[in-house]
RNA sequence: GGGCCUUUAGCUCAGAUGGUAGAGCAGUGGACUUUUAAUCCAACGGUCGAGGGUUCGAUUCCCCCAGGGCCCA
């Protein structure tokens, strides 16, 4: 019969008890963190420690364990930093010792003892009281070589924290980022709100939603696709600038730069328009990147990516005449644009069924991929946005734009369209692309219609793809690696609940 | 959804033109008071992702399914 490893902490948590050791205890004592230890002794040398022989206590999980018989190290690490201890026979009691000897690696325990430094210079505390805080069934991926399977990594996204130090900073970087997204709209005087994330209708973006079902009300609903349009309504009661960092949900497949769920800041402000927006987006990536990362200027996949100001604003028809040659404004119709391709040599799918999808296809396959430092791009056809006002200038296109950073759309906003009657037509317009197919297609809202009707204020509207943000500061080549807990398939063959034997 | 790759011990990985498999780390026993990937000795550890087919015999070849990765839509 083989040893399981298991079994074998299984029948240690056993002993402790058995010896009256509460292995899960309640209560912790009096620590210092060990960043702080190392803080303040970090710079004193062998003799200063000795000769001050400083007790200290502190907590931490076991990472490595390396005995000499009489003498034992212990590696310990509490919140990112590590601390080596010694247990040394002469200094502690027998019970102690062999108490030492049984922890494994993976146990939470607390230390107090003597602060000195090893031969080696390693800074150590020497164990002379030793209390187990939490004991740890299963062992640490392995020490060296870690944890790599990505698999792994992200269904136990635990072990992938204590093993991969880059996937902790990752965890941290975006947090620091999401706060300081915050900490910048609040000192605009931006108010943080929260608007439903079921939806008996859906709406704000182009996508399918996911469905659910409320039972007491027996009502289907929607997981939101965008909070546009409930933040939008606040301004109409006269939140003037509103904001919210949240969840939206696309029925959508999973690749490098999607997720079906994932994290959107939105906001609004009265009296502004998309031109407000881009000096509000560019000031407040600026000061993210600055806060997060002490720079403007970062790395992204080999690629440096310059945040100093003012980023370049390009419409769309520039955008694509350089990169194509084709001028899709003189080029009106689908027909026309498909010919002006043929005619400058662009490969056309033929599968764009109207002249904006054209549009849209040309610029995502020859404009988007290549833009990698942080630019605006402007001015978008009517069609596919229709929550944007109309160009004062050009009734085909509309006051829009996305904000493009290492290939990838991180921003969107628009001066929003507040014309109750407009929006009534492109609603209409939408139904009718959703009738002809189009899945993602918008629903008329008369609810939100109606908020319109009651008047509100130009506004300017900006969302912002946290996820994406995150990979760009962090140069994350995928959003699975900035998301905590990205979407997976069901694991098949998972053991449940299995108890090991019974001693 | 399509193409390619991948799935072997708890972890990181080898491997056989078909004869049921190895290493390092971890774990176990032993030696060891300055290690930090400790070292040394010994024993232990596997439904080779699931199912089916071919075969005397499949983890290996074929089919199919599932998970994961990369690219494409």
């Amino acid at each position: 019969m083989s040893e399981d490893e298991r079994r074998v902490r299984r029948e240690r948590l056993d002993a402790l008890r058995a010896a009256g050791t509460d292995p899960f205890p309640a209560h912790v004592g009096s620590r210092m963190p060990i960043a702080q230890l190392r803080a303040e002794n970090d710079p004193l040398d062998e003799a200063t420690l000795e000769a001050a022989n400083k007790t200290a206590a502190v907590c931490g999980r076991i990472l490595a364990k390396r005995s000499f018989g009489k003498l034992l190290f212990l590696t310990i690490l509490e919140d990112g930093v590590r601390l080596q201890m010694s247990v040394k026979k002469t200094e502690v009691d027998a019970a102690t010792f062999d108490f030492a000897e049984a922890l494994d690696i993976g146990d939470f325990l607390r230390v107090e003892g003597v602060v000195w430094r090893t031969r080696k210079g390693e800074l150590t505390i020497d164990a002379r009281k030793l209390e187990i805080l939490a004991k740890a069934l299963r062992p640490l991926p392995e020490k060296w070589h870690g944890l790599t399977d990505t698999e792994v990594r992200f269904r136990h996204r635990y072990l992938d924290l204590i093993s991969n130090p880059e996937s902790r900073e990752i965890a941290i970087v975006r947090s620091r980022a999401i706060s300081a997204v915050r900490a910048y709209l609040d000192a605009q005087g931006f108010l943080e709100v929260e608007t439903p994330i079921l939806q008996p209708l859906y709406g704000g973006a182009s996508a399918r939603p996911f469905t659910t079902h409320h039972n007491t009300y027996d009502q289907k609903l929607y997981l939101r696709i965008s909070d546009e349009l409930y933040l939008k309504r606040l301004i109409v009661g006269g939140l003037d600038r509103v904001y919210e960092v949240g969840h939206n949900f696309r029925n959508e497949g999973v690749s490098r730069k999607h997720n079906p769920e994932f994290t959107m800041m939105e906001c609004y402000q009265a009296y502004a328009d998309y031109r407000d927006m881009m000096n509000l987006a560019e000031g407040m990536l600026q000061s993210v990147a600055q806060k997060v990362r002490g720079t403007l200027t970062l790395t992204y996949q080999s690629v440096e990516l310059d945040f100093s100001g003012p980023w370049p604003r390009k419409t769309m028809r520039d955008a694509v005449l350089d990169a194509t040659g084709i001028d899709f404004l003189a080029a009106p119709d689908l027909a026309s644009l498909q010919q002006a391709m043929r005619k400058a040599g662009v490969p056309c799918s033929g599968e764009a069924p109207t002249w904006a999808q054209q549009v849209d296809e040309l610029f995502g396959e020859h404009v988007e991929p290549k833009l990698l430092q942080p630019t605006f791009i402007t001015d978008y056809p009517l069609e596919l946005s229709p929550l944007a006002k109309r160009s004062p200038t050009d009734p085909r296109i509309v006051e829009r734009f996305e904000l493009f950073i290492a290939g990838m759309e991180i921003g969107n906003a628009f001066s929003e369209l507040n014309d109750p009657l407009d929006q009534r037509e492109r609603f209409e317009m939408q139904c009718h692309a959703h009738a002809a197919g189009d899945e993602e297609a918008h629903p008329m809202d008369e609810e939100y219609l109606r908020a319109l009707e009651h008047g509100m204020p130009p506004t300017g509207g900006l969302g912002v793809g946290l996820d994406r943000l995150v990979m760009v500061l962090t140069g994350a080549p995928t959003l699975r690696e900035v998301v905590l807990y990205p979407h997976l398939r069901p694991e098949t063959g998972v053991e449940q609940g299995e108890e090991p034997p019974q001693s």
